[in-house]
DNA sequence: TAAATATTTTAGGCAAATCTAAATTATTTA
DNA sequence: TAAATAATTTAGATTTGCCTAAAATATTTA
């Protein structure tokens, strides 16, 4: 079940990704991820079809199979490991690691994933937030919300954001939030619904509703 | 000078290993280190002429261009150091690093192994004792000599190994004998060309011919 | 040096991954 | 519901990398 090529790979991974946004998933949709064509996107679905990772037919539609699910949370495991170890090893800015990630993501030992993963201390969340899978495919879930929908008063972490731009990490930075930083939301201003915000005692400020929209929460510990 | 691909790398590499050991290279020898066929070979060798990294003509014989032997040095750079950093800090055994090496060296960030370099304290040689390049292509030779060639009395560090084998490792890793180890020639038995070493000052024994032909060491500091 | 042998190259073909343009099918809209 | 539009698939090419078999060239040997 396993020799897919990187492409294949790719291809799997981003029918995974475009899924859970949306449970339906078109050939243009993987065409405009994968900035490729509607045309190459029919044939390689016709080949993972045959492999038995995708479950395909023409016209009608297609979704991933168990075993692509499976895969899919394999090289999902190993991105976000590989983006963990150049964000706390290697000193990248989260900014920086996505197009590394993509590339190494497709190393293909086991042994090395589940030592790098032990050398890591077995985290849970990348450095955008998002879950590692375990060597067994099983996400941990955190309850999160945007930070646009926390009610006033209340107090929660960082948990992840909703982008990789530079310009988000840069302005996180200035603003010292990071993933498990608490944030209590102290007001909402309706004329242009930005948010004063409290993250430890002695630091309060606004900030725009474009940069909350970037911020999840979760009032589990991270 | 660069956007090669994976295979193309794999060839250039063996080419400069190959001119390494012997300066006039052959079709046929670079067939059978890829383990692919002559007429492959030439195919590929005349992509790499026009891409500047070979100077080739056909039925002369071909060589490494100046760029090309600066590729083959930026790869053997990333695949000593990812060699490196797999036994030192995954502790995979050195006969277990080569194929995930393979596959690292062809990751393409080039910040990427400037900071893997630095994590890993700038090491000048990999754990099979051979020497990292530096980011200029520099290689920190050591004047070694293989471990028969030393004379009885003279004391030297094993420098590197000839083999990467498990079952060398399995052997030194029993006499306790490694990278940096001292070693003294007590005696030379004509007989079957054993060798008497002393590697602490406890610890005298007897090796075979093939196990000191398989050793190299040096008399500089590692 | 001429024949035998070895090496290298060419010819022709195949699979993966991609593309453009055209055809087919599905969905929307009037 | 029929026409218009959108989405998808097919047809036919291209590039990379590889193969086998045959041809060309180089080297060795008698
Ligand atoms: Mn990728
Ligand atoms: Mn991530
Ligand atoms: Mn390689
Ligand atoms: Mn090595």
């Amino acid at each position: 079940m396993d020799n897919l090529s990187t492409t294949e790979e790719n291809y799997i991974k981003a029918i995974y990704h475009l899924q859970q946004a949306d449970s339906t998933v078109s050939t243009n949709d993987v065409a405009a991820k994968l900035n490729t064509k509607a045309a190459s996107v029919t044939d390689m679905l016709k080949r993972l079809n045959t492999k038995q990772v995708l479950n395909y037919e023409k016209y009608r539609g297609f979704s991933l199979s168990d075993e692509g699910e499976r895969v899919a949370l394999g090289i999902v495991r190993k991105h976000r490991l590989w983006e963990f170890f150049l964000v706390e090893k290697l000193q990248f800015g989260w900014d920086e690691v996505h197009a590394i990630a993509e590339e190494l993501e497709h190393i293909t030992s086991k042994v090395l994933i589940e030592r790098l993963d032990n050398f890591l201390g077995n985290p849970k969340f990348d450095p955008h937030g998002d879950p590692i899978p375990d060597s067994n495919g099983k996400i941990q879930t955190l309850p999160q919300i945007n930070l646009v929908d926390m009610p006033i008063g209340e107090t929660a972490k960082v948990s992840a954001v909703g982008s990789q731009s530079t310009e988000l990490l840069e302005l996180l930075t200035h603003k010292k939030i990071a993933i498990g930083t608490p944030i209590t939301i102290k007001k909402k201003f309706s004329f242009d619904n930005s948010l004063e915000i409290e993250t430890y005692s002695d630091q309060r400020f606004t900030i725009s509703r474009e940069l909350a929209l970037a911020l999840f929460v979760t009032k589990q510990q991270l």
